[in-house]
DNA sequence: TCTGCGATGTATCGAGTTGATACATCCGGC
DNA sequence: GCCGGATGTATCAACTCGATACATCGCAGA
């Protein structure tokens, strides 16, 4: 069970919904949805492929060779309507699990087959979660501010900084998405 | 052999030249000093203390309880003089290992344990690093810049200001070593 | 008082992941 | 023609994570 992290799942089912794909193009999309960090092996793609051909999620073809002439074979895999019924269940889901680290990237990155108050409710989440990081790097910044080196202190702030710019960056998001929605963006908190 | 990826002991020998640690407070610096993200567990501690044990670097001690009450007995790791040496060792490489991903920001948290110039190098080298990574990801811009929908745009035009950010930072921390050792900022590059 | 409950503390294990490696074909430049 | 780098599928030892086990401490509330 558990076919792995299951962002890896969700990432391969979003890109091969798009077209079907063979393992080095799926390999090479998937970490330019992921960042150079966080980028995933071999190791890890084609394991879960196997997990998702066992589940009937996706179905691999032979590339046949047209002609006869001396191409080499690919595999190329496609998503069945049970992979398309997944990817739908996945993309409606706007739990936690949504707006972690490992999977906030991914979720945002197929917000154009999401829903609009899914896709809200995944930035807000989103944003909270960055907010009580934030929280507690500030506490535990103000407590240990003096015995602090330069270059320590430096590199806290900086790490502040980007969460900040983050925050920030969701709320225009937000403020889009309510503006598109009709809903006021001036109503709960700031 | 191999004692791990390294960024680890680097990690382990400057927190415990600052104080002698037990597992669990070493964790909590560990974690601190590499981020949310990039947190290691006891799963990598511990076989690295083993590693490092073996190989003389650090030493363990049974911390007696005082006057004989029921405390209960923590196990406290010290740097011998085999393991300053190593540290040492470590804080005067300059080198590409030095301003990758995985190790920049630990490298830096120990700048003020660093010579200058080999501060400038890695500050240099992480810069360039990530320069490259900008050019490559403008250049994939360029190419599908028309073929891919908002969220997926908005989402890599954010990554590159991310990139952007970074750079001026290091640009910052660049000038100011500069300034602090004399040379002056206006000579080679931009 | 005593009873849980969350933090502190050491340690291991199954399952999952990486980086290296193997092997083979394609294509452009010299 | 031939070399090097991209394309392509696939595996493996070494390493890492998250869960779990077990035990003590301090302390808030019944």
């Amino acid at each position: 069970m558990s076919r792995r992290s299951g962002v890896l799942e969700l990432a391969v089912l979003g890109l091969l919904h798009e077209s079907p794909l063979h393992g080095y193009e799926l390999r090479k999309r998937v970490n330019a949805l992921l960042g150079p960090l966080r980028a995933i092996s071999y190791g890890s793609l084609y394991p879960c492929l196997k997990d998702m051909l066992g589940a009937g999620l996706i179905a691999a073809d032979e590339e046949a060779s047209e002609a006869g002439a001396g191409r080499r074979s690919r595999i190329v895999y496609k998503l069945t309507a049970e992979g398309k019924e997944r990817l739908q269940e996945q993309l409606a889901e706007g739990g936690p699990s949504a707006w972690d680290d490992e999977s906030f990237g991914v979720r945002f990155a197929f917000f154009a087959q999401t829903d609009a108050d899914v896709r809200l409710k995944i930035l807000e989440g989103r944003r909270s979660r960055l907010e009580e990081r934030r929280e507690k790097v500030t506490s535990a910044l103000s407590r240990t501010r003096e015995k602090l080196d330069r270059y320590t202190l430096e590199l806290q702030q900086h790490g502040l900084e980007s969460v900040d710019r983050e925050v920030r960056w969701l709320n225009e998001l937000i403020a889009t998405e309510r503006g598109s929605v009709g809903v006021r963006p001036r109503s709960t908190q700031s």
